[in-house]
DNA sequence: CTTGCCCCCGTACCACGGTACGGCCATTAA
DNA sequence: TTAATGGCCGTACCGTGGTACGGGGGCAAG
């Protein structure tokens, strides 16, 4: 497993070899032992580790600088799991902080999708309208004009009485664009209301799922 | 308010003088009259009022590159708000995967805080331990050596058969660090051995919320 | 008419995480 | 021994959204 050149190195990890040296240039990887005469790198599994460090640190959202912090961190002697563990609390801060300005453009997106009528001509088009004259929702929910409303159901396993089924309503009933539903236990299946501008049968399900049941959609040629 | 300087056009919109130039580069406003001797650019109200677009749309996670486009819808006349709607929709679905991209770096993160045990000298911690050994959770959950656990209780409101005692077990269940629990319909409770490294009460009560029921944690001086 | 402020332009630079290229050299299998 | 990989190095480049700088010129008030 050990001596191997950045070539094996970069495929046993998933990264190109430009990435090794890149890591290289910046500090994150030591310089690997080389022959005196300036031959190939030579890499050992404990190389090849730290740049899996690397790649894991990254998945978390850890920033290149920041992974250099936690591995320099591992060397020292004095450093303890407190430091650790109170850079990746600022770490999820950081990235619930991203979430919510992510949720913020989503609802504003959302809620000119809502208004949107959806064609006709480009001057009556309520986005470009709203770009126009600074009519952008700032996330909270406004009123829609002419909803787009369509009925989707889907068939739902799990339910046992119609408390379940109560529960699955007021699921859906939080689900932004849905306008009214009926769930009903015995025929296994939920009803709704929804305008198409602001979510979709999928995502109907996917709520569902998320409270603990399987359920599809029903596609009917009505 | 027209025949402004880039100045004034700058402080009325709140971008830099910069921004402005830099805008025209790119081709996001047009080349501004000004005296052919090649003296000050002369602003009127509809190039303060395109920044402004370009500002708005870049609230709502559009790019620059995707508002040159819009802009260009804009002056085709053959263009109708079919367009822009799509191009609305398809820009939700990337705010989307980017909120779904960053959960499942949060859900991460707050496993691994969970487990760690936050002080302690750092061979003992389990985020260096997890990034050095691939056990960084994948929002799944994954096996600990020794856990340490415990039993939790909830009171648990809105369970109205057997079948919601069912689906409450089974999302408790589904979180990480829960070995096992009992879900009782009649006392409205539930109790959960869970590994207290790698979950809180508290998140199990988030995760019934989750589901539709209201809950609160029964904290007993046991 | 001069002083001072603002604007002109081109170019370079910032962070971020790499990727690409070209000329040359080390290694290794045939 | 020779040819084919593959690694070496330095440097430049990608996209993103700007920011900074410096030498020169326009413009208006005093």
């Amino acid at each position: 497993m050990s001596d191997m050149t950045i070539g094996k190195v970069a495929e046993a990890v998933g990264v190109g070899v430009e990435t090794i040296r890149f890591y290289e240039r910046r500090g994150l990887i030591e310089q690997p032992p080389r022959p005196p005469a300036g031959g190939y790198r030579i890499y050992s599994d404990e190389t090849m580790r730290r740049v899996q460090f690397i790649r894991r640190a990254q998945e978390l959202g850890f920033s290149l600088r920041e992974i250099a912090e936690l591995l320099s961190l591992r060397t020292e002697h004095d450093s303890d799991a407190r430091e650790v563990r109170q850079r990746a609390t600022a770490k999820l801060q950081d990235v619930e902080r991203r979430i919510e300005r992510l949720q913020h453009i989503r609802r504003g997106l959302m809620t000119l999708l809502d208004r949107c009528p959806g064609e006709g001509p480009l001057r009556c088009c309520s986005i470009i309208d709203a770009l126009e004259h600074d009519r952008v929702p700032n996330g909270e929910t406004t009123q829609r004009k002419e909803p787009d409303m369509q009925t989707v159901r889907l068939t739902i396993e799990g339910m046992h009485c119609d408390g379940c089924a109560e529960i699955v309503r007021h699921v859906l009933e939080q689900q932004a664009g849905v306008k009214g539903c009926s769930v009903s236990h015995e025929n296994g299946e939920a009803k709704v209301a929804v305008d198409t501008r602001q979510t979709s049968g999928e995502r109907l399900a996917e709520a569902v799922r998320g409270a603990g049941y399987s359920t599809s959609l029903v596609t009917e040629a009505d």
